[in-house]
DNA sequence: CGTTTTCTGGACTTGCCGGTCCATTTTTCG
DNA sequence: CGAAAAATGGACCGGCAAGTCCAGAAAACG
């Protein structure tokens, strides 16, 4: 099925819409008319383009969301050859989720276990794993640089740091704070970066 | 309203099947009929004990889960006074996740964020922070015992540990695979029980 | 033992929302 | 310019599941 611009146009305007609307919303609250109406398109558009029906279109939607989570934390989450490349990736991804506030486009995947299962949990595995990889990178390039206990196991300590970031992003999903999200990944750091001295306060970002 | 012997064991039927079902098709694929049928009873019956409708028994499933998560952890949660209540809190709680597998009544709560929204994000709040009082608990004895950094901030470190775990369960539902939660468990131990050494395998439960 | 309250059964209503269909307009391209 | 393909509009259908209602069975209670 070949796509003029206008096209592609079109379909793009859809997923930021649906988009939109589940941050909104949340998966639930999400019906087409929303997204029609939001998007400016009729129902047999949405069917032109997403022939799948709804399952097709939020399956779409994950793919979009998850790209943008690990593209709004580079450069930084790519770089993560210092200290200071660390902290400010914290410090960016922290301001993220802070001001996003009520959500959490994993969720927006996650959500639709049992419905689209098998695509929208590929999409949601190959997120993690590219995350939790560049994060591993990160810290092996700590060792390398003999900033960090070398004996450390790289995807294990990476994989810990996922982990809390999520459960943080979670919490503050249910509570709108971000005590929990900051701990994580304070605590993580300090993990990683030994014994010394916890990093008291947030300094420079 | 009263409750009759017969009335209250009803109603408790009918909470414990909801939460079944909820656990086995999640949130979403949790059709009254469904509760019915898995609980030998009629719609009037649900409508009788919930007049809230579906909001109002997803809200006593809710706090109805959010009891057992805590119960299931206890008596070791309860009593972190040493370093082995610790491991076996830790083997108990990744065992419990284990075969549960697919499901974690938190989210039965915060699925429903935007429905029965206060009164949900309430319970959900409570749950998170009981669990991380006592883990704070746990921390500031071992503390006094010299047997942890006294300079850590037990609160925090308890958010992240609970922030971890959370993470570790949510990518558990996603991926089915336990390392993450194993891995924020045991690099959050590890970081409390200091620069020594890390746990290599898993030793004595 | 009879009345009152609680409990139960299940038919019925209602509204929502995903999905289908076809007619119409707009674009592409030789 | 004209046919083919793509894009769009919106009426319509159908089913599902929440919620309502009333009638009848079973307890409670004086």
């Amino acid at each position: 099925m070949p796509l003029t611009p206008k096209g592609a146009a079109t379909r793009q305007r859809i997923v930021e819409g649906a988009a939109e609307q589940i941050r909104e919303h949340g998966v639930f609250g999400a019906r087409l008319e929303d997204v029609m109406a939001r998007t400016a398109t009729s129902k047999s558009q949405l069917f032109h383009y997403f022939p799948g029906g709804k399952d097709d279109l939020l399956l779409a939607v994950a793919r979009y969301e998850a790209d943008r989570v690990i593209e709004d934390q580079q450069p930084e989450l790519g770089a993560l050859t210092s200290w200071g490349a660390w902290w400010q990736w914290r410090d960016k991804l922290l301001a993220r989720y802070r001001a996003q506030g009520a959500n959490c486009p994993l969720h927006t995947a996650l959500a639709q276990l049992g419905r689209a299962t098998d695509a929208a949990r590929t999409v949601t595995c190959e997120l993690l794993a590219q995350w939790q990889r560049q994060l591993a990178a990160g810290i092996r390039h700590l060792q390398a640089d003999g900033a960090t206990d070398p004996r450390l196991d790289a995807d294990r300590e990476a994989a810990a740091l996922v982990a809390g970031i999520q459960g943080g992003v979670l919490i503050l999903m249910a509570t709108g704070t971000t005590t929990h999200l900051e701990a994580a990944l304070d605590s993580g750091l300090a993990r990683l970066r030994g014994p010394a001295a916890d990093r008291a306060g947030l300094a420079g970002s």
